[in-house]
DNA sequence: TTCATATATTTGTATTTGTTGAAACAAAAG
DNA sequence: CTTTTGTTTCAACAAATACAAATATATGAA
């Protein structure tokens, strides 16, 4: 039935968004462009302290899975996230990680 | 600084949660516990048709990333979820991968 | 006790996928 | 043409995955 078929998918793209999130690097990013900033690769790269060509894919990476939006302009590409509401996802994950008491 | 540190040790928790959730078959076996639900290995390798090893496995990772609990009952061992909070996180994974009209 | 069975975990291994940094390449601007 | 900025390609390495086989654990029967 179409049924699981759709099932699938839907596991599977769940579980591709949380992979491109599961990557400490990428979650710094994300956190970097909190409420509407828009960064370069070169920015983020001083920034975290990661190669250039590291940044960029990364945020290639981010872009691809559809959690990042770039723009270009002139010499530069301003990444910026596409979504607002990955926060939740980041803040929810933080506070799982605070052990229960 | 401990500041930095402690954010690369956040940044790496949370990274390793994600990990642990980013995959087809353990948000499945996630779905499956929700609401309180408890199964053993032999239940979920049956009803998501992975082999019982494979299956062992997936829930011996979730365990150990704080994401489910298990109890020995006899011969069984049952699973379940450690904190319901983590249906926010697929929740909100499932509504994020929706594409924006 | 010993054996057989059901259940679960661990180990070994082949395959695949992800990560990184360097180097090559591309695009824009002066 | 040179510089700045960014992307892509490549190779080495690390990690994840799946399956089978071996091992462990609990139960009950002989």
């Amino acid at each position: 039935m179409a049924r699981e078929e759709l099932d699938i998918d839907m596991l599977e793209s769940a579980a591709n968004m949380l992979k491109a999130l599961a990557h400490p690097m990428r979650i710094a990013i994300i956190k970097l462009l909190e409420g509407g900033e828009k960064k370069t690769v070169t920015e983020i790269h001083k920034i975290l302290n990661i190669e250039q060509s590291t940044t960029s894919h990364h945020l290639g990476i981010l872009k691809d899975k559809g959690i990042l939006n770039s723009k270009r302009e002139g010499k530069n590409t301003y990444y910026f996230l596409k979504h607002e509401s990955l926060k939740n996802i980041i803040a929810c994950v933080s506070k799982c990680t605070v052990p229960v008491k």
